[in-house]
DNA sequence: ACAAAAATATACCAATTGGTATATAATTGC
DNA sequence: GCAATTATATACCAATTGGTATATTTTTGT
């Protein structure tokens, strides 16, 4: 591992947290050169751009996610383990991205709406794959006659994630985490009944 | 209604689609004057700041969920027409939303999330009255045995709130406006038969 | 240990930011 | 219709923005 190597790494480590709280445009240079206690010259020795500091820290936001989805669904468990892994990976994790300031996909989702075409579009990808694999779960899961038949999977997926999204939002706004726990368990609860055979 | 009126209201209208979709760090002073083809001197004779700006504008773009609330809630239907006519609402006016740059609620929680306190007090208060007017249907119905009596009401409220709300940053962040509704029936048909007798 | 290469700091740039004092124009009550 | 008042435009401000050319310091392979 390369001096710059490192470096990059540890800009994008410093960073990250501010980008997710403050959004790419809140997050001015001074703001980076501050957290690292670097000056703009190595910053832009690193990164072409601001554009592409705010795609890499959103690349080192992701990744904590993506390992969670990653090791909860490649497992040789049955279905609805896997998907119980799952909502326990986001139920322990939580403490963590609430004090990254929220989940990284929500963040920049809203603040790509306008410009930034392209972590609008990684974002987006990020999401058709989330679904993608959770109805590749439930698909499997009804295939192996553990689920339903009549679930409509996609359908299903979407609205996991539409649950988990929305609870980590009004425990975030709510400042009460507590919220978001109890919210997820329901949504685990009623999911479970209505997959179950 | 006074000159000055016309032009606060005129202003708050010109500019809250614009803070709603690039959010109050985002909107520039420029971008005001121009969406305006007013001056800086006449935005400032008529707000103090820039703050308090984006406040007005904010509680502008929340009349238009507050008052689809209120019509639906207040109605002498039964409990759940009243959470049916609340599901309609947000289904009818998903096009609008979607063209104003989505929930107002979630964009300023987000961005609020740093700075702006006022900004994110008045949106944390928001998100805990609806839960509230969610929830004392969900007691009204349990109250006429309408509902079943073991479900958590204001849990059931957050639950709802927080499909909604996912729901709206997956069409957004997909551009898929159709995978809205699609998700909204879904929540919605789930919750029926989890509250319904 | 030393020269070449790479990484970082310094000093600058034009443009834009939010904001204000003052001048001018429009609206109002009489 | 004419003052008094109110609202808007103009011209400015210091501070900050993202970004860059160049100088200096560190790493690196040998």
């Amino acid at each position: 591992m390369t001096k710059a190597e490192r470096t990059r790494q540890f800009i994008v480590e410093s960073v990250a947290p501010i980008f997710n709280k403050k959004g790419a445009y809140g997050t001015s240079l001074s703001d980076i050169t501050e957290a690292t206690g670097l000056t703009k010259g190595a910053i832009y020795g690193n990164f072409k751009d601001k554009d592409n500091l705010a795609v890499a820290c959103f690349e080192h936001n992701l990744k904590f996610f993506q390992k969670g989805l990653f090791k909860a669904l490649t497992t040789t468990d049955n279905s609805w383990n896997k998907l119980e892994r799952f909502f326990n990976f986001y139920e322990e994790g939580f403490e963590q991205v609430y004090e990254n300031g929220g989940c990284a996909l929500m963040n920049s989702s809203v603040e790509a709406d306008d410009g930034y075409p392209l972590l609008k579009e990684r974002v987006s990808v990020t999401f058709t794959n989330w679904k993608k694999e959770l109805a590749a779960v439930i698909t499997e899961g009804q295939m192996s006659g553990e689920f339903k038949a009549e679930v409509h999977a996609s359908e299903m997926a979407n609205l996991i994630i539409a649950g988990i999204e929305g609870s980590i939002l009004i425990a975030k706004s709510t400042q009460n985490k507590n919220s978001f726990g109890t919210t997820l368990n329901y949504l685990k609860s009623i999911i479970e009944k209505q997959l179950k055979q």
